[in-house]
Formats: C-alpha cells, sequence, structure tokens
DNA sequence: TCAGTATAGCTCGACGGCGAACTACTTCTA
DNA sequence: TAGAAGTAGTTCGCCGTCGAGCTATACTGA
C-alpha cells in the first residue's frame, strides 16, 4: 500500500497540527482529486466527438431516457447537477450545432422539450460507447471486487450525501 | 443496499442501449457526483471565514507546509492541480485582502514566493478547524471501517490515475 | 562562453457556471 | 372564479478557470 498524494497532506497536517484529526481528508480528499482526474480524463474522449463534458451529459440523459428522446429543460438541469440559467446556455449551443431542438410543451405553456435530433442520436450513440471504454481502461488497474465494493461505499454515501435518494 | 441516482442511471443504459457494458459509471458516476455534493458543502463553511475553495486551499498548502509558510507560485498550482494563470489570479485575489503577500525569491530571479501573512495564518488555523469539522459530519453517516475501506481503495485508484504518485 | 532551450510567472481574451431578476404561464385557495 | 402564490425558462452581469502568448531569468552543451 504505497502512499499517495494525499498522505502527504495528511503527514503534513499530523506535523503542525497534531490537535487536528485531519481523517476524513483521507476520503474526501480524494473523492475530489480523483474527480479532478477523472474529469480531464474523459475530456479527451468527448473532444473527440466535438463535445465537452457539459455537452454530453446533456446528450446522455436525453438518449438514456429512451423514446422519443424529449426531457424538459428542468429535468436536464436536475439530472446534471446545474443551474436553470447553465441549462438554458447548454441547450442553446446544443441546438446551434443541431444536436438538439427546442420543441413546444403542450401540456404546460412554460415548458420547452428538448429533443435529441437524428444526428444528436448518432453522435451520443457513437460517443457513449467510446465513453464507456474509456471509463473502463480508467479503472482497468482496480480488481473487479474492489471496483465493485468502491461501488458500493460510494452509494452508501452518496445516500447520506444527497437527501433526493 | 438501497437505489441511488447513479442505480437509475445504470438501469436505463441496461434497458437502451443493453449491449454496452455501463458498470464503470457506476464507480465513476458516483465519484463525480459525490464531488460536486461535497463541494458545494464545504463550500459553506469556507463562506464563514470570508473565502472559496480556491482561497482555502491556496491558505492550507501554505499552513501545512510549516514555518516560514512560503511557497513558490508554481509549487501551489501543483499542490492545488491549477493552471499557473490560475493561480496568478488566486494569488492576486487573496494579497489584495491581505491574507498571503509575494515575497522574492533569492535563489531564483524568476520566481515568486507566496507567503502566509499573520492574519493568514489566524484565518486558516480558524478556517482548517470548522473544515475538519464540517468533513467529519458529512462523514458521520459512514461506518468508520466503511470509511476507512473507502479511503484504501480510493488510494488504489489514485495510484493508478496520477502517474506523479 | 554563448547560443539554444527550458522554466517562472504574468497578461489577455474566451468560455462556462452561477444567482438575481424578470416574463409568462399554471396551480392553489378562498 | 379571481387573486395569490408557485413554477419554467430566459436574460443579464459577475466571477473563476483555462490556454496561448509574452518577458525575464536560469540552465545546458558544444
Amino acid at each position: 500500500m504505497t502512499a499517495d498524494h494525499v498522505d502527504g497532506i495528511l503527514a503534513a497536517w499530523a506535523r503542525e497540527r497534531p490537535d487536528l484529526d485531519a481523517t476524513p481528508m483521507g476520503v474526501i480528499g480524494r473523492i475530489s482529486r480523483s474527480a479532478r482526474f477523472l474529469d480531464r480524463e474523459l475530456d479527451t474522449v468527448f473532444r473527440v466527438h466535438g463535445l465537452d463534458g457539459a455537452g454530453f451529459d446533456v446528450l446522455a440523459s436525453l438518449r438514456r431516457s429512451g423514446r422519443p428522446y424529449v426531457l424538459s429543460a428542468s429535468a436536464l438541469a436536475d439530472a446534471t447537477m446545474v443551474a436553470r440559467s447553465s441549462m438554458t446556455s447548454r441547450i442553446d449551443r446544443l441546438e446551434a450545432v443541431g444536436l438538439v431542438a427546442r420543441v413546444e410543451d403542450e401540456r404546460d405553456g412554460r415548458g420547452v422539450g428538448v429533443r435529441l435530433t437524428e444526428r444528436g442520436l448518432e453522435l451520443i450513440d457513437r460517443a457513449v460507447a467510446d465513453h464507456l471504454a474509456n471509463e473502463a481502461r480508467l479503472l482497468a488497474c482496480l480488481p473487479a471486487d474492489v471496483a465493485e465494493r468502491l461501488a458500493g461505499d460510494l452509494r452508501s454515501l452518496l445516500h447520506a450525501l444527497d437527501p433526493g435518494w
């Protein structure tokens, strides 16, 4: 069990502030750091398809919602954890390049449906396959049972953090 | 073991694209999602001290480096995983409110040392205590052995992701 | 020793995210 | 069924990050 960057941080705090218990950083610091690394790595594949993480998340949410590949702007904002105003501009960008289209919501005059276009569907179907291969590559170093355990423990954590579930 | 948001995503992909193996998302999706929640939660404590995550990271890096609480701008950029140009503006902001000061590097005419001021030292010593209490609160839901296992598994992951360690 | 290369930090312009404020529409309630 | 309250989406201004390009300084090898 070799030391990592966060072990260095923990050791430094133990030396400088021995009165504090820094062990929570062992979990939270590693989550933050992993997320930053992963974001960067995942982006390289998104870019190959002319996307970024923001665009991919929107298209993937629509794709996995199933036919007719339409979700409201609010539903997309909630699914991707961004502000409504951010979702407005994400949709603007994707619409400008023809990957999604805004459609009327007959049931609610305020609402706007966001629909995957034919091009958007083809693009995300290719992109998601590459994306999953990339994720698998990044996790290849972990034995399957460790990955599974990690997923389960993170689920426990998320369960407490996210009151919505 | 109740389902979480990511379980919903995995089930959706299994329905829409049964040809793909989406299990890597069980790990990576949860890391991303946890990181976003945690970022937001940690920010509330930073704000109490007039900081944000960016400022806290800089001050904390300086503090745990020990006396004389000086690091180069590059070392700070590397430690906090941001671009050099981002570090320039972080230092500008912290310097403007008197929490750090730029000092000459006698050994390297190009270099700039960043030193914690007296006010910066007092602030970060208070802030880091509150921060750790906050982190402990967020992890309180997890049994100690699970938290420890999580830290260890994430260390394994980081080890493969971060060639620097 | 000196030309070539590498490095430290800064400036600048572009970009994405956010919250507040706004409009338009819907739902509740009395 | 009218007025109040709530909700969907957009606009706007601000802010932090980034990469490219710049200057000044430090190394490196013939």
